[in-house]
DNA sequence: CTTTAGCACTCTTTTCGTTCGAGTGCTAAT
DNA sequence: ATTAGCACTCGAACGAAAAGAGTGCTAAAG
């Protein structure tokens, strides 16, 4: 049995109708929200033979169809129609974009924001990834006597800090040194090879000082790439509006999930060599998000993946609303961030 | 009709079920769980007495009572008995500690988290508020043409950074210059004191870069107050697991509430005064917290009040355990932050 | 005068059977 | 190959009845 061109039309029918209502649906009801011009009967046998390829499934005999993962997957690599932003969206985005932007980190905030109140849905960014970015600056400030704080700045315009441990007859002066050594010598190295890099040339230079430039490179690159709190969500919320969580028992297991943010994450990482990832219910590795989809894109600035974010929702989430929505942003984005930091 | 030793002994007896079982409680129920000795018609009595005083309400006439905002009130102002932490709880809270702490907000969130775990209520946390703070450092790093990164640390270990626009003209030299002058004369002045003493000591100096350095102190006494992500919550899933929130639809404007941080803010800011404030329900000023208990602590450094923090529950928490639970986190989060932050 | 046993009454919650309706699969006619 | 017709299924909605929890009041007991 082959999926032929009427199979289509009604499985098309079926999803459109499914995300629209949640409820299941009937043959009467695709006839006549889809112009299509068959009969029930007609139809109901093509629902049948959808049902035996595993495209939809009745919650019980005398209800209607729903769609499986397997029949969204058909739908977004076969039926998606994109379209860009709408006005109304794009304004939503802009007003976000208009207020108070002091660095990267908040215009994804505010991406984040605005993503989630154009989609009714969960949005999620990831806060840019430090290890392909430059070394810009590096300085220790004395806190008090044993301790100081680093701070790490990068040609991305982004700032990470950490309280370290110094020796405790380490001036300030002799921070300073080092601070200014540090960053002349690695100045624009990727943060990934500013360790090696300092073992190197620095060795000898401040050799006095060995062990304590071992551990604060050890603190910088754990810095570089903490993951806690790299991820950032709006309007969990949204999620109880859907009837599918109106069962607080789920609506609890998703917040769970969700608030366990290294998971998230990681799928989000395993996202960023992707433009666009579109992942369906059951496809989800992470538990807790099998009746979940989960649609990402990465920006870029300079060409190079910068970062991801995406919207979660439930698997019958308005795919093609969400696959355009995430494409403007992105683009928004990208132009916003390259403003900031275009290559100089 | 006062409220003689027998009433405040029912009241309390009321209130103890209450918080224990969210259901409206009965003159039996009463009798057997508090032990108390008179018969279920003299406590029937009592609790009329009670009603008719604003202290109990009835949901409906065959239902048993349930405390009002005002016994609550008179609950914590004359019954609560502190305990400190129990052990499971201080095992929990050093879990949380013994983990990755890279600078006071690490530190920060850590405890919201903690205190959401062992309370099972929602936590939030102020960030530090830097206008008490000192300046340690300014540093100005160029990014791009016309954009540099201004990364401003304090005394108490805390760094903001922001993206600013530059003169096109200025070179990363001068940069450099300006962020050593303005460390230098202003080390150590309160925040909210930078902007006049550069006005005045440093104009001369610096006169050429009048206009800029104009905006720049604007943007750092912006950055230094920005409201925006000053105020971290977790465990808001928590309130989902009470009966009073079983309603998806109170559930949802609780969340509301909580993802406008701003009002959060502003209401811990207020009790930051305070050394332990609780407000109870209608109390409360922020609309949707009106079903809500809000109970917060401020920490200390150097005798500094220098942030608040707090668990919100619904109006029958057990307000002995988390007055506990707050003072003993209070007393951790303070040798924490002493041992960053000792004064040198 | 206070306390308590007893009882009728109220109001919600639960249960259970019935009906209703949406939707199906099958059969037979087109 | 398509479709009209129809019997059948099964959850949702409804409603009456029963159960249950708790009260307020009255009158007796301490």
């Amino acid at each position: 049995m082959e999926l032929d061109e009427r199979k289509l039309q009604i499985l098309r029918a079926i999803i459109d109708e499914y995300i629209l209502s949640a409820n299941p649906v009937g043959s009467k009801a695709i006839r006549q929200s889809a112009e299509l011009n068959w009969s029930p009967a007609t139809i109901r046998n093509e629902m049948a033979d959808l049902e035996a390829l595993g495209y939809l499934a009745q919650p019980h005999t005398s209800a209607g169809r729903i769609p499986s993962d397997k029949a969204y997957r058909l739908y977004v690599d076969q039926m998606l129609q994109r379209a860009g932003l709408s006005e109304r969206e794009q304004a939503i985005l802009d007003g976000y974009y208009r207020s108070r932007i002091d660095g990267i980190e908040s215009v994804l905030r505010s991406t984040a924001k605005a993503l989630s109140e154009i989609t009714h849905y969960t949005a999620v960014v990831m806060m840019p990834d430090m290890a392909v970015n430059r070394l810009r600056h590096l300085q220790l400030v004395p806190l008090s006597e044993g301790k100081a704080l680093s701070v790490i700045v990068t040609d991305a315009g982004v700032a990470r800090d950490a309280v370290i441990d110094i020796p405790r007859d380490m001036t300030a002066a002799e921070l300073e040194d080092i601070s200014r050594t540090i960053t002349q010598r690695c100045y624009n190295c990727r943060m990934t090879t500013v360790a090696e890099r300092l073992v190197h040339e620095i060795g000898a230079e401040l050799q006095s000082r060995g062990d304590f430039l071992k551990t604060l490179l050890a603190r910088v690159e754990e810095n570089a790439q903490s993951g806690t709190n790299m991820v950032e969500f709006s309007g969990t919320r949204n999620m109880l509006r859907f009837p599918e969580y109106s069962d607080v028992e789920k609506a609890t297991t998703f917040l769970a999930t969700v608030e366990q943010r290294d998971a998230i994450y990681q799928m989000l990482r395993k996202a960023s060599d992707m433009e666009f990832t579109i992942t369906i219910g059951s496809e989800n590795e992470q538990e807790g998000l099998q009746d979940c989809s989960v649609v990402t894109a990465t920006y870029r600035v300079n060409d190079m993946p910068f970062g991801t974010f995406g919207v979660i929702g439930p698997t019958r989430m308005d795919y093609n609303r969400v696959i355009s929505v995430l494409q403007g942003v992105q683009q928004n984005l990208t132009s916003i961030l390259q403003s900031f930091l275009k290559e100089d």
